[in-house]
RNA sequence: CAGGGUGUGGCGCAGUUGGUAGCGCGCAGCGUUCGGGACGCUGAGGCCGUCGGUUCAAGUCCGAUCACCCUGACCA
């Protein structure tokens, strides 16, 4: 991509109304545009970030075996009043509009109940079952305040993964899997060392469920860790019987502040049985299917990412997520040159070909936080060599010319 | 939803006792500059969130409404 070609534009200035550290500086970069509160556009950077953490995601629900759909964004409301969902007293941030022929329409807050009323034209048998079925879709949810840039949107892009069962056994090492999946995710979009897997409020089926929370300042949830953090618990939770539950005793609990970052949940029949989903098994009996549900927060991943790798300069991408591998920058004639003939031949690079002065990419360069610079100059000519510099530490290196393939 | 705050060119802001809207950044042209957001000159761009009212006259006063921000409540 080059910079003189892009209509994206940074700013000097945060907009004021964006005052998130994620939000300010993903808007300054000209990764996001603000539409209204908690609504936000992914602009060419942005999309290239999200389509990263969405690759990772993929390959490690395909890996477990996942199968990948999209479902629609409207919500026919049968299914919907079939759970009690649908009542604005049971789930108060619906977005609700109507059909040209009056009936009333949703817009998808989540997808338990359309996922499960879907498969009833699929499965019948234990022989259909096990299933595993995600998607990254668009969640609407009329939140009363969003807030936190796009930590709490009113439209925000989940992957949201729904399995389905003939035991509760096979249910529980399906669970495993997830959680083992979810934290190579968080691995490797570099947040794994503070990303921890918490005990959460359950419900009506289970105990517990559990969440994955990020250490985060500005994040929503509070949550408690003993010491090597072997047990982390949601402030919900933390209470003297759950303690005593998990067989902890006397041992001291630190408080941190977090942010949601996944989830993962079991079911059991919880929309199964409302929703007649069943199956018959080896002995010809029928019996409702285990469920379970597993949620990642693409766009609030994003935001995380964002606010926790910054600095006063601007964003610092881990690269597994980063829109571009190098900013590049010629210098000077000859190191424009060169640069050009970089960029032919790369496609990981963004290439800031644009009329301003050095100092100006410079100052660009590290806002918009690609992982690594390269600049080309006189100077380093001199050298017959090409510059690198690392935006998370600064540490800067020349590259000879000649290695320059076996080198980026 | 409660409390507090804010709406004025693309962005950040100023605008006094009501009297024909200014500044910085950005943008366009010319020139000098060119490894950390340079400088000079010229210029384009806004009926001041919206609707209504008071007045000879409203960005400014009054009412309503919409949106945005912060704190709290809420958050399957």
């Amino acid at each position: 991509m080059r910079l003189s070609k892009t209509f994206i534009k940074t700013l000097r200035d945060a907009p004021k109304d964006e005052t998130a550290r994620n939000g300010a500086l993903l808007v300054r970069a000209g990764y996001i545009y603000k539409e209204m509160a908690g609504i936000y556009d992914y602009l060419p950077l942005g999309l290239r970030v999200i389509e990263n953490i969405k690759t990772i995601i993929r390959e490690e629900m395909n890996r477990i075996g996942c199968e990948e759909v999209l479902l629609s964004g409207l919500q026919n409301p049968e299914p919907w009043e079939k759970t009690g969902r649908f009542s604005e007293s049971e789930v108060d941030i619906w977005f609700k509009t109507k059909l040209a022929s009056g009936g009333d329409l949703g817009l998808a807050p989540t997808h338990e109940e359309p996922i499960t009323n879907m498969l009833k034209n699929y499965v019948s048998s234990y022989k259909d079952l096990p299933l595993y079925i995600y998607q990254f879709q668009t969640k609407f949810r009329n939140e009363l305040r969003a807030k936190s840039g796009i930590l709490r949107g009113r439209e925000f892009l989940m992957k949201d993964l729904y399995s389905f069962h003939t035991s509760e056994e096979d249910l529980d090492v399906f669970y495993g899997k997830v959680e083992e999946a979810y934290r190579k995710i968080f691995d490797r979009l570099g947040i794994g060392e503070d990303t921890f897997e918490t005990f959460a409020s359950g419900g009506i089926f289970s105990k517990y469920s559990h969440e994955f929370q990020t250490l985060l300042p500005v994040g929503e949830d509070t949550i408690y860790y003993n010491k090597d953090k072997s047990i982390v618990l949601n402030e919900e939770v933390y209470n003297d019987e759950v303690l005593a539950d998990l067989g902890v005793t006397g041992e001291k609990f630190e408080k941190a502040t977090s942010a949601e970052v996944g989830n993962i949940f079991k079911l059991k029949f919880k929309y199964s049985e409302p929703l007649g989903l069943k199956f018959v098994d080896e002995n010809n009996t029928q019996k409702p299917v285990y469920m379970g549900c597993y949620g990642i927060g693409v766009s609030r991943l994003m935001g995380t990412i964002a606010e926790k790798f910054s600095d006063e300069k601007g964003l610092i991408w881990p690269e597994s997520v980063a829109p571009f591998k190098y900013y590049l920058i010629g210098i000077g004639e000859a190191g424009t040159k060169l640069a050009e003939e970089i960029y032919d031949k790369r496609d990981d690079v963004l290439f800031d070909d644009r009329d301003v002065r050095p100092g100006e990419k410079f100052g660009d360069a590290d806002l918009i936080g690609i992982p690594y610079r390269i600049v080309i100059s006189d100077k380093t000519l001199e050298e017959e060599a090409i510059e690198i510099t690392n935006r998370a530490n600064g540490e800067t290196k020349l590259v000879k010319i000649e290695e320059i393939e076996k080198s980026l």
